[in-house]
DNA sequence: GCCGTTTTCGGCCCGACTGTTTTCAGTCG
């Protein structure tokens, strides 16, 4: 049994334990445990197994979860999860990923009505019967349709940071074959998709034929979809995810890159152009329409070439102009993991951070970073011990102190400011004039019509001190749609006032959305890629917020952490005025 | 459930909002 599959099976049964309204230090308990195990460097089980290890040494593992771990290696399940399944049944955990909807409101539920699943919760709905159990109404049951649509949407996708571990991992296995020459993600992981609804992997080689046996036979295949001599497919690991594996001869792996990695809509343009060209495009290469004549096929930069094309970088294939400004040769030079020489948002031990301040700094130093923002959460995020004026003010002399310990990096005083409900910030300007950079965000009073969200950010824009919009729609990929708010109005505001919007690397946000960055940057605006790291391994989020400024065009010189250290400060001084 | 106790029981994050109620339970972050 692997450390994920245990955690899975601790927080099912915290979540169902919440529906059975046990003791919330308990469940608390169960999903700490949860989390310590899915990030134990060893396997757990072996621990559990081995008669000289105690697994009580783990922080989080006491003697009533030491037996629990112990049933589990032994037959899989364990008692309390066993009763609890007895209770209610293993399909009611979904019901707790609508919104509105909590662990009391679907034991209720399921008491009453016999729901146990989302289609039984949608009918009762639709028949206005949630309206009529108590302390629920007309309003909740819109929200909780309108909740039950969103999940829909979400399901059957993952996001792309997990499609890039599984990618990462496979790869890696099919290299370690030998005999193979390539092998490379295509599809939507490779364009940058904030979302990916299955993997696509292309191998080229002797080898390619033993990759699809290897994958087919993989411990964690759940079930193979398919087995033939060019692809194999199945769906992989507890989520499920499908994953595609081809097959393919060298001399046409460019086609097939650029086949897979569509988009459909990038493809079929393409090849509605060949065609005017007397040129056909398919998976295997472009060929003559007289003759059927190969010209090109082995790599991506000769067929796109044979068409007229610069070669487009994955990110843009979207059929959104790429292809006329490949053509003029009027493609942006996108930026690039490389450009970027800092980091301007993340947290510490000062609040809901897992580090301390120096701890983060000499991990950004690690990666090579020239300069990095600490920006922890101000006071009315008092979940996360918010940091109120006069911590604000303690707070930035203790970053100047830090900047005379020798640090190999320059690291600003930050703050992610809460931009309260009438769009003032949470902490007065004397204080927040003590700090380098000030990110303003949104945490609450998500359901404001959208006509008070967009004066909410404008006024937030007057603030002087103010430098970066955080996180600007809210949204949490796969969970929770963005608020309303007229972004074109916003993102005019932030031009005029000098404000830049952040991209939050973080995978469930990648926020600002691609779409948005591009006409932000068409209003003007500036950005910062930031990783909102709450420990040093988030700085490795960086890449995929990359990706996403790539999807809106965005180039270094857009964005203000590519800027070289002196520059990037004189900059945060010499704010255009109002 | 775990943890740390000046050691065996008490603390563990809790304030704000919402939709409902007629004084507040449940949800959220």
């Amino acid at each position: 049994m692997e450390n994920k599959e245990i955690a899975q099976l601790l927080h099912e049964t915290a979540d169902l334990m919440e529906v059975a309204g046990e003791d919330g230090f308990r469940i608390r308990s169960y999903r700490n445990a949860a989390a310590v195990i899915a990030s134990y460097p060893e396997r757990v089980a072996d621990i559990v197994c081995n008669p000289e290890r105690k697994v009580t040494d783990i922080a989080g593992i006491g003697k009533g979860l030491a037996a629990v771990l112990a049933e589990i290696c032994e037959r899989g399940s364990f008692d309390r999860r066993d009763q609890m399944l007895a209770k209610y049944p293993a399909s009611a955990l979904e019901l707790l990923k609508i919104q509105g909807l909590g662990p009391k409101s679907i034991a209720l539920l399921y008491e009453h009505h016999g729901v146990r699943n989302v289609d039984d919760l949608e009918r009762l709905c639709q028949e206005r019967k949630l309206r009529e159990m108590p302390r629920m109404g007309a309003k909740l049951e819109e929200k909780v349709l309108r909740s039950i649509e969103a999940y829909r949407k979400s399901a059957g996708r993952f996001l792309m940071s997990f499609g890039r571990r599984t990618a990462d991992e496979l790869m890696a296995e099919f290299q370690s074959l030998g005999g193979i020459e390539k092998v490379e993600a295509a599809g939507s992981l490779r364009r940058g998709r904030e979302t990916i609804g299955d993997l696509d992997l292309l191998v080229t080689g002797p080898g390619a034929a033993e990759a699809l046996g290897r994958l087919v036979k993989h411990p964690k295949a759940q079930e193979v979809l398919g087995q033939g001599v060019n692809k194999a497919s199945v769906t992989f690991g507890l989520e499920r995810l499908q994953v595609d594996v081809r097959a393919l001869s060298h001399e046409s792996f460019g086609a097939a890159m650029q086949y897979f990695t569509g988009s459909k809509e990038h493809n079929v343009a393409l090849r509605t152009n060949a065609i005017k060209q007397g040129l056909t495009l398919n998976e295997y290469g472009l060929f003559t329409l007289e003759g059927n004549e190969r010209v090109a096929g082995a790599s991506e930069e000769e067929l796109y070439e044979r068409l007229g094309y610069a070669w487009i970088p994955p990110e843009l294939r979207e059929n959104c102009g790429e292809l006329e400004a490949a053509q003029s040769g009027t493609l942006p030079r996108l930026v690039e993991a490389g450009d970027i020489r800092g980091d301007l948002h993340m947290h510490t031990t000062e609040t809901d951070g897992r580090a301390t301040l120096r701890e983060m700094a000499e991990a950004a130093a690690a990666l090579g970073y020239e300069y990095i923002a600490i920006t922890d959460h101000s006071k009315a995020l008092a979940m996360a011990n918010g940091l109120d004026e006069r911590r604000v003010v303690e707070f930035a002399g203790k970053v100047r102190e830090l900047n005379r310990g020798g640090l190999p990096l320059h690291v600003f005083s930050g703050l992610e400011c809460d931009i309260l409900r009438d769009g003032s910030l949470d902490i007065a300007e004397e204080a927040l004039a003590e700090l380098d950079l000030v990110i303003g965000s949104v945490h609450s009073h998500f359901n404001l019509e959208g006509q008070e969200m967009t004066d909410r950010f404008l006024r937030a824009l007057e603030a002087p001190s103010l430098r970066v919009i955080g996180h600007a729609t809210g949204r949490l990929l796969l969970q929770r749609e963005g608020y309303p708010f007229d972004f074109e109005r916003v993102a005019g505001k932030a031009a005029e006032r000098g404000v830049a919007f952040e991209i939050n690397a973080s995978p469930e946000r990648l926020d600002l959305p691609s779409h948005l960055a591009r006409a932000a940057k068409r209003k003007g605006c500036r950005f910062a890629i930031s990783t909102d790291a709450h420990r040093p391994s988030h700085f490795q989020n960086m890449r995929f917020g990359v990706i996403t400024a790539r999807r809106g065009w965005l180039e270094a010189a857009d964005i203000l952490n590519t800027r070289p250290l002196g520059e990037f400060a004189s900059g945060l001084k010499s704010r255009k005025p109002a």
